[in-house]
DNA sequence: GAGTATATCGAAAAGGTTTTCGACGGAGCT
DNA sequence: AGCTCCGTCGAAAACCTTTTCGATATACTC
């Protein structure tokens, strides 16, 4: 801690190089007339004390902050995060500070921090959920552009971005059909979810594409691994024919892998199994390794970025939900 | 989006409530003499006008931003999060706003965000690093005052928090002794982390304590399942007769548990494992869950916040690392 | 040498808030 | 009536920076 030195202000570097403040501002931005040796004397002053301008001034004067503020409603969660890191990612290049907010999923928490945003003058906000289902808007006639990731505004005149769940089932049955399965289950989460229903619903479309039907019902409960061992005993003994399983979460594969193996099936010679997240603490110590479903959450975060980004320059961006595609990720599962 | 409304300002509700700036102000903040006819006149005026200060020129004036930096070093690790977690929410109750910077491992990344930082006029700084080793400090003679979580600051004169891994590891072997296990192996991660060393430390005090020999060799490698279930296999060849083995870290005891239902071995009844980190996904979908060692990250994280309000405040903290301690978590594995 | 063009710099305003201190009016007292 | 005292309020400074525009000096042209 040691010093606790006081800042050093522009007028210091102005009176020790000899000049006023306003050439020194302008010495030190490259801007107006100013002489280059005059110039080359403040910014040397500058280096020596350490000057380093005060970006609260600049803002108040130039009216823009800088700062673009997150607002996460679990931080917890498994999806937040790499979003936020995206996020940050993409306004730290930009010379934007992020602030950060976790609501923790309380209402009135995620207003009080919408009012210290604003009194901070925020340039932007992002809210960024942790379900797919989507939330009321942030607020009306708000003074700041705000788009919503993951989880998107229910009102259609905001911009929001979310993962194409639809489109990623397609890709994973349509890649297990590739890898010539017939025979394909889905085990998958909570039927409360829309994640979840959106899955199946774009499981159901690529099965139809391929003319195959599903290997006994669609089996839904929790997002756990303990749902997996248990779905996949329950499917062995009734579906014993089956030889792919499409889980709803990564969670759920490791469970049915686990199922699987003590049930003496080999993984993926006799059945594949596909996960979904890439969740890759989970997906790729397993064993074998998941072959899964990527949400592409960095580029959801960089591209949630990159809309505030453009709003912020002005521009008006056309309102909607975008999805962002999902990729699958080859392992050994399949 | 739609209204982009321009912000109000102080001048707007005096002169629409009939009064100057100055006791506007005063009105506002409960201050001064202001009889309290005007005071409830203007309150109300800034109410129906939705005025809120703008902290920019607040800041600007009194000398004090009320934000805090928090600079991590990789967002992307497992014990980063919920240190930040806990920073944001102890902030968030005191009223300061916490920026986020993600410098990625990078030094000069770091250095950049410092510079952000502190041009910003944060009040204090939060670093938190991803890893137990030592790290230069963050600069001298730093005109705001610094806390270091999780990766301690190699300079004496700094604060720095830090998990007790010694005393966790006291506690994983005197929990295993304490359910009657006497052949007690250690299979762990990196030999070139001291957090591995750290609990190999504090696992030979406590067998020293129960006049317990270990079980084989303390096995190194790296932290993953996979490693997990090799060394168990090696592990059942060499020494059949262990009865417990104290993992490294949560993943790593992930394989143990699988190699050793692999071999025939029940858990916890032929052989109780132990793990380390509480990370709850891996601990809790385990069959059976995991009895682990908790970091106390959150308490880390709230004490970090602390210390760095108490030197805001203007306190002379003492300087050193303090350890924080971990605790037991029981599950089903012991 | 007179006049004009150019190069360089500084004074001042602006941004929104808080705080100090002086002004003003009325009430109470002798 | 004259005085003090108190309760209320407003003018202005301060925080630090950027930008505009006028001022000064130098160089150049004829």
């Amino acid at each position: 801690m040691a010093g606790m030195a006081k800042a050093v202000t522009l007028l210091d570097v102005a009176k020790r190089a000899g000049v006023s403040v306003a050439t020194a501002s302008k010495a030190l931005n490259n801007r107006g007339d100013v002489s280059s040796a005059t110039r080359e004397r403040v910014t040397e002053v500058a280096k020596t004390l350490g000057f380093a301008p005060n970006e609260l001034a600049r803002s108040l004067l130039v009216g823009r902050s800088s700062t673009v503020g997150i607002l996460t409603s679990d931080l917890d969660g498994r999806f937040a995060l790499p979003i936020l890191i995206a996020v940050e990612d993409a306004c730290g290049t930009g010379e934007l500070s992020v602030f950060l907010c976790d609501a923790r999923g309380d209402e009135e928490s995620e207003q009080h921090h919408l009012r210290a945003l604003l009194s901070r003058r925020v340039d932007g906000i992002i809210v960024v959920g942790s379900r797919t289902e989507a939330r009321p808007p942030l607020g009306h006639n708000l003074p700041v552009p705000v788009v919503y990731a993951y989880a998107p505004s229910d009102d259609p005149n905001d911009v929001s971005l979310v993962t194409d769940n639809v489109g990623g089932a397609v890709l994973a049955v349509r890649h297990l059909v590739s890898r010539g399965r017939r025979h394909i289950a889905h085990i998958t989460g909570d039927r409360g979810y829309v994640a979840a229903n959106d899955r199946v619903l774009g499981m159901n479309q690529a099965l139809a594409d391929a003319g195959l039907p599903l290997c006994g019902d669609v089996m839904f409960s929790e997002w756990s691994e303990r749902w997996g061992r248990e779905a996949t005993a329950k499917l062995l003994s009734e579906h014993p024919e089956v030889d792919a399983v499409f889980a709803g979460s990564d969670q759920i594969a490791r469970g049915v892998v686990d199922a699987l193996h003590a049930a003496g099936r080999a993984v993926p010679e006799d059945v594949a199994v596909m996960g979904y997240d890439n969740w890759e603490v989970l997906a790729t110590n397993s064993d074998p390794a998941l072959t899964t479903i990527d949400l592409n959450l960095e580029l959801l975060g960089r591209e949630a970025a990159g809309y505030l980004l453009q709003a912020i320059d002005g521009q008006t961006l056309l309102p909607g939900v975008r999805h962002v595609p999902a990729r699958v990720i080859t392992r050994e599962s399949t």
